[in-house]
DNA sequence: TTTACTGTACCGTCTGGACGGTAATGTCAA
DNA sequence: TTGACATTACCGTCCAGACGGTACAGTAAA
């Protein structure tokens, strides 16, 4: 009964400003189309002045740029995670598959403020082809066959794309084979698990 | 020797005005960011004067909308040629396979105006996300198994995306084998060619 | 006369961002 | 203990420039 145990009455445990802005910044990118996403509709959502946005990213470019690293370092994180849950057996290309259906069964708004980030300095579209560069390496590295590991790559791209531009084209069960073929192709040209 | 030939004296039979137009579009949507195409740089990339522009296009949203037609029915024509080239006899995921591919080898603009529409006007989407949905069907009620046409489909969704976003990210040699890869899934689930 | 433009001038709106506050919270010497 | 100053984390206003779009007078070919 007593508030004065929460100093403050609103908002229990609200999530720094800069976390908010971030989420803000995704939520306006897909609402009002990610290359039509103002500072001020970003800071009205966020719940910040502009003043207090431009505190935390001097630039516009500062805080798109900050929206690709985020997506980046979070995916990098989901897929350390998946591995480590799984006692790190589970080989690269399953949890690739995994992280990115889990990825992609999320709500737009993160991907809008990355893809808000590449439509307005294309130039930043060059350390997510690097990321993904080294995920294929990765996933080729362990994939009993390159052409396994390509197509996965590919698929999942397809994937991710059409989540990007809010492309709901495939059924859940569509989804939901096409994960599983992807899975039987895996595990079919799997190589041999240990030499030793 | 006589110019009087040819009325106009530079660039001969040069395209149209509206065609130039959207070749434009493209180009600086490419150069500048599909985020940051303004009609002015377009008229002026051209070679026609803003009110020429507006002449064709009252409004920037029908210069985008237009750029998505344009794109949709020169994929759809290409994969009619293909088709008719082969006297009807491959199957339409060949075809698809071949044509996404030939598309992906272009030179990006085309490509990056269409993202410019999408990325302004959130809601174009919707035709484009129609001819995929009707494309996937095509390719299922032809593909032995739906599995091939879901991959197939997802795979070549990968490939427009990165060249989309104008990452290169598969050489030419994994581009290559995963073509290759596809080609093999889509003959070895292929059915039976007339139960006749 | 119509079509297909050119060229220029202009308007209202939106946007990024610069800037000058300010309140709260340290920090530290006297 | 206190006053002086520094830092952090913002707020709110203002402005120059860019942009989409309008208006309109002119022109050259069909």
């Amino acid at each position: 009964m007593d508030v004065s145990t929460k100093p403050r009455p609103a908002a229990p445990a609200r999530p720094s400003a800069r976390e908010r802005i971030l989420a803000a910044a995704g939520d306006i990118a897909h609402e009002v189309g990610p290359a039509n996403m103002s500072l001020d509709a970003v800071a009205a959502r966020a719940g910040v002045s502009k003043g207090g946005l431009l505190y935390h990213f001097p630039a516009k470019a500062q805080l798109l740029e900050a929206l690709i690293v985020d997506h980046l370092r979070h995916f990098e994180q989901e897929l350390g995670d998946h591995r480590n849950e799984k006692g790190g057996l589970a080989n690269i290309l399953r949890s690739y598959l995994d992280v990115s259906m889990v990825d992609c069964a999320r709500k737009a708004p993160p991907a809008s403020g990355v893809l808000a980030a590449i439509v307005q300095h294309p130039e930043m579209m060059a350390p997510i082809t690097r990321f993904k560069r080294q995920m294929l390496d990765r996933l080729k590295a362990d994939a009993g066959e390159e052409s396994t590991a390509l197509i996965l790559f590919l698929a999942m791209e397809g994937m991710r794309s059409m989540k990007l531009f809010n492309a709901d084209i495939l059924s859940a069960e569509e989804t939901g084979r096409a994960v599983e073929a992807l899975c039987d192709l895996i595990d079919s040209t799997r190589r041999p698990a240990n030499p030793a």
